[in-house]
Order: structure tokens, then sequence, then C-alpha cells
DNA sequence: CATGAATGAGGCTTCATTCAT
DNA sequence: CATGAATGAAGCCTCATTCAT
């Protein structure tokens, strides 16, 4: 209120943008069904009709959330993977990014992850973000086996993928709660752990379960 | 008209039990916030002052689902772990006993882990629960590890522990939403990705991200 | 608020008639949309969760005010009419009721015929009420010309019909905006001129438009 | 991007049509308290503050819509009615081209008679051009009924009339919801129940009702 | 002249919660 | 013990209307 004068009559991707900004922050913050289209307005500087002028109901609001987040955070991992690095280094430099990009962007993640999950109707437009996520990993696990003259059935793959994915997310969550930790080192952890995994995997050893029922 | 029907006035305990049945059902089906007292209590079979004369607030009602629900899981993966099994074992059958309670109340487990997560108000609660949980798997953990003479930082232990039951989890939120699924083999797959990914822990192996910045 | 004490906790079925005696008077006053719920509730003397309750959305509320009106409309014209009296004596018994229950029923019949009529929604509700209406018109006329051994086109009935109709309709709406106009001299006045125009139609005579285009 | 266009700029006058044509459309399908500015602006391709600027308030530019289509219509009447005509003439090409009228602008005929009756606002306005139109179906009337030697009490004149505008206005309505009807049949047959039924008055002929109360 | 940006105000609807019977 | 009746409060959404460019 004392520092920078608001600006009136903003373009409208300036304000779309603003918008955004303060609906990821107060859904993080409160959830999805606690959160008010009030709070949300206020908190971008505008009043409530041009946030449904711009981005519609309260659904398609945490949708563009969903999306924008959702894109940023792809956008992040996608920019510092290279198909021709070896395996190792694509999974290192992945989830490096993805931990800075939690870090950096709290709320966004937990809109993403902790939010949508349980909002039934969003639980699906986060089931695509995510399968394509397990779908990447199951191919970045299957090249790598198919490399080494190994090859595993698809359920495994995508089984595999799954608890990879779900650790990282679970350390995500682990992340956003710790304001100092360090993204790189946990990434370096992920990977440690993963690869090591994965290691055995390639190497063909199994654990094999008792027989008893 | 005058003598009062038999099968009513049921012992509190069951009535009360009814009420939870339903309010897990509906929480699970529709969310904290979505889910209306009304729908709880016409599901319950009960009118809705008696719901809040037996089980309070809707919050309380809610707390109440997550602790019995939390009790039920725990008790049921307590009881077939023996601290004289070996490491592998009690795994198996921790991971066995977790995929069977989900697949066999998938109900609760979407209240616990897709509904509390996300509501602020039981984001606490939940903690609890799944620390209570991190701190049993790192301390297995450990032992193995000092069974075999290393000693592992504590942090390390957290992570690898936080990583371990974020894929178990994930995987039974797969689970959740496959009805036919087994759950034995699911957790036998679990076992072997984690087992070998700690076997790797177990032999010191480490991988050791590039030295840039 | 100083005569009759206003009783609470009244049985449902009088506080149905009392929001419904509310909402034909508001409706009535102000037309649909203009009509607010708040105004609706306050004038039923009652708060508006209960109008909800028991009668819906406001344009639930709009039909089942559309209903009962219309219903009362109807039975008080079916209640005089007697399918053994001459068809004149029917016209006249079934005029008089009907510019009867316009004079004693001013706000249900603006309901009914100005209102219903503008608004998209209860259009269709309301044609049928008045396609009934015409029907039964139309039926005598056929049955009084049939007796007369003279036979006429369907079209020319429906049309003969709607005029009969909309020419009530019209002198029904006259009265409702004089207070002090006597009901069973209109229907008088009516049944002249219907019965009299019948008279013309029954003795063959015809006017014949002119044969230029 | 810097010489302006030659197709906008239109003159004053132009623009207003436009603007009225979409108002008449858009009042007309969606009623005067749902139809929005937005659209009306949107329909006429035009910007709301223009519209405001030219028409002024909503309620404004729905009296011009009333005002130009009631002019319309009853310029379209009068255009083809010649006071030397015999009464008969008169009354046919009179309700032909009534009828011409409102099968060719249905949606002004929606706007004036559905729309503008239901809305408290404009029931005066709509009242006035009504009372004109009777008082000269009266005059048509008295006019005939004295060149015969007859003479009839105000009130009946008034009340017939009534009944006749009523007819017609209903045989009106019943034409715009059917758009493949041909108006001139329409007209010739309302000519006939007019004029037999006037015929009958002339000839003094009067239907009595029976003597109870 | 023309418009994108902006908002105060108000209406519908729902819900958790309680009272009086 | 049990419930139908009742409500305060709050949220979503829309709209007529006006500025500032």
């Amino acid at each position: 209120m004392s520092t920078t004068p608001t600006f009136k009559r903003l373009p409208r991707a300036v304000r779309e943008q603003q918008m955004l900004d303060a609906a990821v922050k107060v859904f993080s913050r409160r959830g999805f069904h606690a959160a008010s289209m009030d709070e949300i307005a206020e908190d971008a500087g505008i009043s409530k009709p041009m946030v449904y002028a711009y981005l519609g109901t309260k659904e398609e609001l945490f949708v563009a959330c969903l999306h924008r987040e959702g894109t940023r955070m792809m956008e992040a991992i996608a920019g510092v993977i290279n198909p021709e690095m070896p395996a190792d280094q694509r999974l290192w430099h992945g989830l490096r990014a993805f931990f800075r990009f939690v870090a950096a962007h709290r709320d966004g993640w937990v809109v993403l992850y902790r939010q949508a999950r349980g909002e039934q109707p969003f639980a699906g437009e986060l089931a695509v973000m995510r399968a394509r996520m397990v779908e990447v990993v199951a191919g970045m696990l299957d090249r790598a086996l198919r490399a080494d003259g190994r090859e595993v059935r698809e359920i495994d793959l995508e089984i595999q993928a799954y608890a990879l994915v779900g650790a990282s997310e679970s350390l995500a969550d682990w992340l956003a709660d710790r304001p100092d930790a360090d993204p790189d080192q946990l990434a370096a952890r992920m990977v440690n752990i993963a690869w090591l995994g994965a290691g055995q995997l390639l190497s063909g050893e199994v654990w094999r379960r008792p027989t008893e029922g």
C-alpha cells in the first residue's frame, strides 16, 4: 500500500498472469473448495468480475492453474534432458530440474500434487499429466534395459515407473515442507536410490517371495 | 403405533460404526468439502441431529474417520510383522498387508491418502501417522544396516524411508483405481524394487554425481 | 405484526401453501426475473433455505405456482360444467366461472397469463394448459355443429377456438385491471359475442373475401 | 494501420437501426431481463459503450424497440385502411396487414406482445398502444352500427373491441409459432368470425342469460 | 468516435448447525 | 432418544454501467 503504486488498466495478458499467480497461491494455501473467489480476486488486486471475464469459472480457473504449473514443470524438466545423454545422466538432470522446480514453486507444486488429487473433477486432468510422466520414465528404463540386452514385461516396467515417480513425488512433498533443504542434494540421493535399484533390475537379480499362501 | 419397534434403538457403538461407514463412503466419493452432512446422515439411515450428537462437527467426524481408518491400517500391518523375522520378511509381510488393506478398503484409503492430504485442517493429523510409518521403515532399514556393520547418516535413512513409503503409496493409489489387480503380486513387485535398492545401500555401492556446479 | 401472532414450526403442508401464496403474489407483481427469492421468502414469513428445501429452485417454484393456479382455474371451470347441459349453457357457466376466478385471483391470473408467456422456460408448460383449453372449446363447438348436422374442417375449428380463447383471455386481462368490474356481466357479454358468432357458423353463413390477390 | 477503413464510421442513423435490429432480436429470444447488453452489443457488431451513447439505458433501449416495432405495425395497418371503404373491407385489409406484419416480423411481435406485457415497467407503454388500437376498432364498429341506425352503449363497444383485438392477438401469436402458416388465410378466417359476430350485433339479436342469480 | 478494462451491486443457491417437539 | 423444522452465513456468478485510453 505504500511502496509500488498499483497501476490501473493493465493489458489483459498481464492481468491474467497476476490472477493465475494469486489463484495458485490461494488454492495452494486453502485447497480448492475452501478457496474463495473473493480472496483470489483481492489477492490479485482486481475485482471478481474481471477474474470471471478473463479466466472463467472457479473450476476453469483451477484447471488454468493446473495447466500453467504443469506445463512449467514439464518444460523445466524437458529443457535439461537430452536424448543423447546416458541414462543415468538423464535421470540425474531430470530429477534435479524437478526438485529445483518444486523448491522454487512450492505453491504450484502443492496445487498440482496435493489439491488436484483429492478433488474429483481434476483427478482426470492430473492423471493425464502423471501418466505422461510415468510413460517417459518407463521409456527411459526400457531403453536402458534393452541396451543391456534384457527385456522386461510391460506391466513390470509400468509398476517400476510408478514406484519411481511416487518416490520422487513423496520426496518433493517432503521438500515442499522444508524451505531450507537443498534440492540438488535431494536429487542426488534420489538418483542413488533409483539408479541402484534399476541396476539390480539390469543385472537380472530378483527377490523371490516365500511360497506360502 | 405405540410399541417401539425392536429393530431400532441399536446400541450406541453400533450406530457410531454405521455413521462412520457412511461418512467414509461419502467423504471418499465427494471429498471433504463437497460432502454434505445431509448425504452422510441419509446414507447412514439416521437423522442429522443424531450424527451431531454422536460424532460432533463435520471436522470432528472427518477426524474420526481418519483415526478409524488409520488405526485399522496400522493394525493390519502391525499384526503380521514380527520383530524376529529377517528384514526382507518383515518388508514382504508388511507390504502385503498394506496392499491387501488398500484393496479391501478402497474408500478408507482414498479418505486417508487423497482427501486428508489436500485439506489443510487434516494435513497435520495425517502427517503424524505418516511420520510414524516413515519412522518404522527407517528403523527397519537402520537395524538391517547396523546388523551388516554399516552406519548411515540419519538424514539418508529418513530420505530412503520417505522414498520407500512414497513409492508404496503411489502403487497403493494405482491399486485403488484397478479393482481387479492382485495386491499380493503388487507387494512382491514392490519388495523386489525396495529390497534390491536397499541391497545396494547395504553393500555400500553409491552413484556419484558429476562434479559440475 | 400486531394482530395474529406468527406461529413457528408449522407443518410442511401449511408452509408450502404460505410460500406459494407469497410466490404468486411476488411473481405477479414483479415478473419472474425481477422477483427475488428474498422477497418471496420474506413475504412468506420464512427464511430462504426453507423455500429451497420445500419447493426447490426459483424455476421450480414458478412452475409450482403455475400448476397450482392452473389447476385451481381448471377445476373452478370444470366444477360448473355438466356435459348434459346444452352448449350455450356450458359456455355461459364455463365463462362465468372463468371470469369469476380471474376476478378473485388476479395475481394468479397474471402469473399464468402475463408472466408465463413471456419467459421462455415456461412457455411450454403454459402452452400445454392452453392447448387443453382450446381443445375443450373446439370439442364443444364441434359437438354443437355436428348436432346440427354440419361438419367443419379441423383447422377451422382450431382457429375458431383459438380466437374464442384469445378473446376471453383478453377480457380477463381487462378485468384483472378493473377491480370493480362485474365478472358475471362480462361473462354474459362474452357469451353473447361468442354464441352469436357461433350461431352464424351453425347457420352456414360465411363472409367471402374479395378475389383480388 | 493509419488510414481509417471506410466501411466503419457509418452515419448515426444507420448504426442506431443496426442496434435496434440486434436488440429486438435478442429481447425477443431471451426476454427483457435475460437479455444482456453484452449480447446485444455483440450481435450489433459494436462495442457496449456505443450502445449506451446512442440509445441509453437498457430500459430506454427496450422502449426504443417497443416504439419502433409498434410504430411500424401501426403504420403497416394504417397504410392500407381507407376511411371510405365499407366496414368489412376495412376490417379485412386491416387484419390482413396485421397478420402479414406479424408473419414478417415475428421477433418484433414477440417483443411487443409477449415480453412487454410481462415486464412491469413497460406494461404502461404497451397499454397505450393497445388502447389506441381498441379505440380504432371500437370506432369502426360504432360507425357501422350508427350507419345502420342502431346505438350501442360505450361499454359494450369497448368490450366487443377488446374481444376482437384479443382474438386477433391470440391468432397472431398462433401464427408467430407456425412459420409456414398463411397470414392472408388467417386474416380471412378472422374476418369471418368477427364480421359474422358483428352482424348479429347489427341485427340486434341477443343471447339472454338465464335469470338465476 | 470507439473500445478494452474495470467494478459495485445484487441474486441464486447451499450448507453446517441448532431448536422445539 | 429421535427428528422435522428452521436459519445465519457465505459462496459463486452475472450484469448494467462507466472510465481512461
